[in-house]
This record gives C-alpha cells, structure tokens and sequence, in this order.
DNA sequence: TTGTAAGCGTTATCAG
DNA sequence: CTGATAACGCTTACAA
C-alpha cells in the first residue's frame, strides 16, 4: 500500500475547498479574499498532508521550471565545481536549482548534454564555450528555443565578430604577460606550455599567442615548447614526462605554465619521476588558483581566475534576462574578467650554470 | 518573434495527422499500422521540426520522469565527482539522467537537497548516509513518496536493525585492519586519526572502534589521537597543524590515518609546514584512493573505497527497483564491498631513536 | 488505419 | 469570497 504525495486536489478535498481555491490560498494571491478560517484551514492541511507543489507540473503549467542548467566540461576539475559552488549558491538566493551535465571534455557529447538540459525545459544555459566555432552551432540552437543562455568563454578575438549571445568573458592576457615577465625576470629562458584540450578541440590561436609573448621578450621559438595533453591527469602527467625523457638536457624547460592547476600538478609529478626538484630545476606556473593549490607541498604558483566573481556575475546575467524575458532588451550582454599572476612556492630564479 | 520548440502537435499538424498518430508513430509502437508513406513523412517533418518530446510532459503523463537523484555531500572532494561520475555514466546507459544535489556537508541542509530532488519528480534516490541516525527519518519520507531510495553507507553496526531501506554498504574495518598492521609492522606507535565531520555530525562510534583496533596490537591509549575538522581543506590543515604546534614531541604521532585522501593532502602540508618530512617522519595514510593521490610529489598511501564497482553496484539496485516497481519485491537488499589498504610512498618504517 | 477524449498536477480566467 | 473549466505537452484507451 503506498503513500502517495499528497496533491493539491487532496489538499484541496480534505480542507473542503475546491483545488484553485486552495491554490491561490497556498500562493498567498492578494485576490484570496477567502475568510480567515477557510486560510487557516486550507494551510493546516496541506501541513498534515505534507504537500509540496510538484515542480514539474507547475513548469508546465507556468512555463518556468526554476532550474538553470550548466555544463560543466570536466567534473574532476576543482575549478569548475568550484565554479559549480559558488554558481549554485548565487542562483539558489532566487529560487533557482542548478542542474548539472558533464561533458566529460568531448566536443561532441557537449551537444548531447545541451540537448538533454533542454528537454528537462530548464530556463537557461550556462555553457563552458571553449571552442567557438564548434559551439555556436548549437547555442544558437538554445537560443531558438527560447532559452536564455550566457557562455563563459574567452573574449571574442579582435576583429571577430561579437559574439551573438551574453557572456561572460574571462581575459587571460593579463595573467599571461605576468607570469612570463615575472619568469624572465628569474632569468628563465625556456619555456614550456602544457595545454589540455578536450576531444575534439583545436589548439586555437594559443601557440601562437605564446610565441608572440615570448619572442617580444627575446626568447626564440625553439626554445618555447608547446604541449598538448587530454584532461586525464594521468596523460598530464605521462606527456610531460615522456617529452622530459625524449630530449636532451639543453631541451628541456626550466619553466613550465601549465594552462590548468591540475596539468601543473601532473606535470610536477613528472618532473620529480624524471629527477628534477620543482621549482629547482624547473618553476612551474599553474592556471585557475584552485583552493588545492595552497595545500601541495609546494604552494602552487598560478594564474589566478576569480571564480566566485565569474559565478555571482554568471548568476546575475542569467538573472535579470529571466526576469525582463519578454521586454527582451534585444542587446547582448557580456563582462569580462581579467586573471592576475598569482606567485608562490612553485617559481624560483634559474639555477645558475 | 521567438521560435518555440516544435510540439508533438506541430508535427502533427504539419504532417496531416493527429497527434496520437504522431505519437505512436515516432515511438514505434506496434500496434502503429499507420502506412508506410504517413510514417515517413510524420519522421520526416519532426526531423525538419526538431522535435524532441518534452521530457517533463512526458514524466507528467507516464510517471517516471527518467531520472535519478544523487545527493552528493562535497562536491569539492574528488571521491564524490568520481562516483558521480561513475555513476551518471551506468545510469545513462539506460536511459537515465543523473540529477546532482550538493549538500556541503550540512547534515540540515541535506534534508533540502532530498525535498527539492522529490520536488523535481525524480524516479528515485541515491543517498549518502553519514549518520545513520539523523537520515533515517528523512529517507523514510523519500519511500513514503514512493521512490526508490538506495542508501551509501556504513554496514548497520552489530546487532542494529537492519536498514529499512536498500544499501551499498562499505566496510572499512578490512581496510583499516590492514593499514594499521602495516604500520605496526614498520615500529609505528604513535597514531593520530584525522576526521572529518559534516556540520551536525557525531562521530559516531569512531574513536572506540580505532581504540580498540589499536590496544588490540599494544598501543596504548595515550598514543592514540582522534582528531576532528570539518571538511575544508583549510580546516584539515589547521587542525592537524595546530595540534602539532600544540604538543611536545613526544606526543606527537609517527602515524596519521585520515579518513579522506583530502584531508591526508591537508594534513602532510601542515606536517610540512611543522618542519616534518613525510614519510621520514610522519607516516600517512588516506582513505578513498582519489585518483589525484597517485600525482602528488608522494604517492599517497591509502585504503581504496571501489568506487566504480560501488556505483554500478549503486546503479543496477536502482535500476532493478524500478524495474520491477510494482510487483515489489519488498525484500530489502543490500550488497557490501570491502575496502584495501594500498601501500605507496607515504609510509614507511619508523626513524630509528 | 486514424481520430477523439481523458488525464497527469498545476494555475488562470471567469462566472456564481 | 468560491468553484467550474481550460490549458501546458504528452500518451493511451477507445471509438470511428
């Protein structure tokens, strides 16, 4: 014999009310000029009986679904649970549940979770856009579903186009041009750059990016070594570690930036596996400042993102097109954020010799 | 002019037939005998359409809304996104979605993330039950509703009931009993436990049962420390390294057994930052087996959870409830893993002195 | 072979 | 002040 939820209708019958009386009751409308009794006993009732609204048929009913959906491309990452946190925390002060879809770092399975955040009828999208011309596509897909859709990305390249939905945009020449000068400045002179890439992801204008900052600063391009591993911590590791152990002591790195805390700490491990003491024999610079980073046995050096400023600013984007939805200030949103090199224990000036 | 997402009645309409037609159509009915040309064409135009049926109508109308609920505690520990992870990936299989609350190891705040789960109609729950006590009530609500509950928990103690609902069971006794003799085995004498509580928790009956394993081997009582922090990492660090500034030396611990891999990480940084190597001379041990233990400057010795056969074990008691829903087989089920201490490079004998 | 009508749990509109 | 009735998008008897 099961209990069921307890429905309005039962609510309504047990109180002796018809439903929608006991449903603009329950919603406090100020039209409910119901008697006070009728009130009091409509709630006591639905206490007894231990009603909750069902949020789906409320959905259907009015539309909204008080979940916002964000792909999370890498659910192992601190970063973006961290991000997931703090986003969750900011959307929740409203009424909104987070639901989350990992990606799982494939391009093409990205597509797939958008998909599948639709169908549950969420009210908006926040979306990892790490590719651009992969994800348009399908934003825009988003987009004509009605749904409001805010893509975390970096900003547009100069000269392109503006993107055509809101963003928030998180610029990280700064913190770039910070960690190389502060190397240089240790008097280091090759450099290596770990980069992750998703499944299905090009390396985009990155190597040239960094050649581009290091040239300007006198280090030629055989002496800037770029590298490209999966998410996978264990491929960190092992592509660092394989690339330490191919080449010539005069190949290798005395500085490495890693474009993610973890690549930095699966890159460390590959050093140590390889007999180089860090940051000794080779300083290594993260990307993102997740809170683990403190707790290595060597405070991690990095490019710090502001997490929790991205997530409160992704929030209230997201916000207030919900709630001015059909004004629709048809002009796209964006703000950006810029990262800060953030020194520790992982960079040290280059040994003499 | 928004473009809304096409309805199994747009198709309909545009195909010339009725919605049911529609219907039993795209969803390859066999009793459809509508003719060859009126399915081609009513595929053809939901093709043209997009059309995806809309998963919370659709939960409306049958019951089962195609997903599972998992009530994560800290999203931030690698050992819950790796479950998750783990288990998204064998619900999907079957067609499920997996919805994630973060409960941030709040004993009160759980109780929310299980009502709000109930609230969006999910088919059933996957639970972690930290303290029995305390979850029991609010997980009976979760049946009442008629859901599926699977709970992640600790074997009932002896001579306890039996848990009212269906369980993964992890015992950590095997575990434990392992890594303990291993350190005895290496002249270890001195122990201290680092554990982290959720907000609300007791600590149930920890201490006694590592009590009581220890004087078993001849370590006395006052070479047995139990710390407490919550589940920071912050907090972890402080706690162990406020301990060890706090204490003569010759209290302080050869051994440290912390009940997660992140709190190991927590507490080898605070040895550190005491001035003490790790394992010279502090030995530690984690629980958990985070994949992040295998890429840290030491390998972290730990006792392995199975996490992956945990949630497909998790998955399939899930999934065979709703399979046979109705017909109940009201026999609770239970199946129990064991856990393994793994030996790596954060323990080894005592310093001789 | 196809169409009509009811219902899942809500809320909104509009009479009583 | 309260109560039918319709609608949200879908499936499923059942009738044509």
């Amino acid at each position: 014999m099961f209990i069921m939820r307890a429905r309005l209708k039962d609510v309504a019958a047990k109180a002796g009310v018809a439903p929608n009386t006991a449903s603009t009751i329950l919603n406090r409308k100020p039209n409910s000029w119901a008697s006070e009794e009728t009130r009091e006993r409509v709630f006591k009732v639905a206490e007894e009986l231990n009603y909750r609204p069902s949020r789906t048929a409320l959905g259907l009913r009015t539309g909204s679904f008080k979940a916002i959906g964000l792909v999370v491309p890498d659910l192992h990452n601190p970063f973006y649970t961290a991000f997931s946190d703090c986003l969750e925390r900011a959307l929740r002060k409203f009424g909104y549940d987070l639901i989350l879809e990992h990606s799982r770092e494939d391009m093409d399975y990205q597509s797939k979770c958008l998909l599948s955040l639709l169908d549950r009828q969420i009210d908006a999208v926040a979306y990892f856009v790490n590719d651009l011309d992969k994800h348009l596509d399908f934003l825009a897909k988003a987009k004509e579903a009605d749904k409001t859709v805010v893509a975390l990305t970096g900003p547009p390249p100069k000269g392109a186009p503006h993107l055509p939905f809101d963003s928030i945009q998180i610029d990280f020449t700064s913190g770039f041009i910070e960690a190389v000068d502060h190397l240089i400045e240790l008097g280091h002179q090759r450099f290596a750059f770990l980069s992750a890439l998703s499944k299905g992801q090009s390396a985009d204008g990155r190597p040239e990016m960094f050649n581009q900052l290091l040239q300007a600063r006198g280090v030629t391009e055989e002496n800037n070594i770029y590298l490209t591993c999966s998410h996978e911590l264990e491929d960190m590791h092992r592509v660092f570690k394989e690339y330490l152990e191919s080449q010539p002591p005069q190949r290798h790195p005395t500085a490495l930036i890693a474009l993610n805390d973890l690549a930095a700490i699966g890159a460390m491990r590959a050093a140590a596996d390889c007999g180089f003491s860090v940051p000794g024999d080779i300083s290594v610079v993260g990307v993102d400042d997740i809170p683990l980073g403190c707790f290595l046995p060597q405070r991690l050096s990095t490019i710090r993102q502001p997490i929790k400023d991205m997530a409160e600013a992704t929030a209230m984007m997201l916000l207030n097109r919900l709630r001015s939805s059909s004004e629709s200030s048809t002009a796209v949103q964006s703000k950006c954020f810029n990262t800060q090199f953030v020194c520790r224990e992982t960079t040290s000036a280059v040994s003499s010799g």
